[in-house]
DNA sequence: CAAATATACCTAAGATTCTTTGGTATACAA
DNA sequence: TTGTATACCAAAGAATCTTAGGTATATTTG
């Protein structure tokens, strides 16, 4: 995907609850990818750029390991606030 | 509870997987106490002095909305993460 | 009994990350 | 022609966390 394609799919996706930013994103991006998780390929549509970025091997273990502790995290918050998910 | 308290008891709870660190935690305690939403009680225990906090109203409706949104945020994440491709 | 660990409070520098607010430019609809 | 959408980006300020200390008492252990 490319950069503002992520903020509109994710804003889509979560029904507007998660607005991810264009200043918060592509910053982001960039370390991702000076870090070698990311690789970009410049494409022009029209006279417009579009950057679109793809996982590395290590970018795709880095997302499954973050969302492993996401989880994790999960599980660690539910021993602590109890309680379960509303109306899932 | 008092803050060396919460460290422990997060620790205990999470199994380890949440370190609140007192560096983290005494400077939003006292953010907390500055935004009104929890009070403090010094009390001695021998020539040791623990604070304890409590919450005030303003605390208790504060914590409930700010777990609705934990549960809002994680519905959002599920959406995204777990979520529905569009194509493939 | 001395030294290490645990309890209990705290601050401050540095790093990281997010929000806000801008900038540039093309495409299209009102 | 003005506004909205697309598409990239940077920088200042704010918020938060990590790290690394400081002070002091209490208890455990070698």
């Amino acid at each position: 995907m490319y950069g503002y394609e992520i903020t509109q799919q994710v804003k889509e996706q979560s029904e507007g609850k998660i607005l991810l930013t264009e200043g918060a994103l592509y910053p982001a991006l960039h370390k991702l990818e000076a870090d070698g998780l990311l690789t970009t390929e410049r494409v022009m549509i029209g006279k417009r750029m579009r950057k679109y970025y793809t996982l590395t091997p290590a970018g795709n273990t880095a997302i499954t390991d973050k969302i492993k502790e996401f989880y994790s995290f999960l599980e660690a918050m539910q021993l602590i606030i109890g309680g379960k998910p509303k109306n899932t």
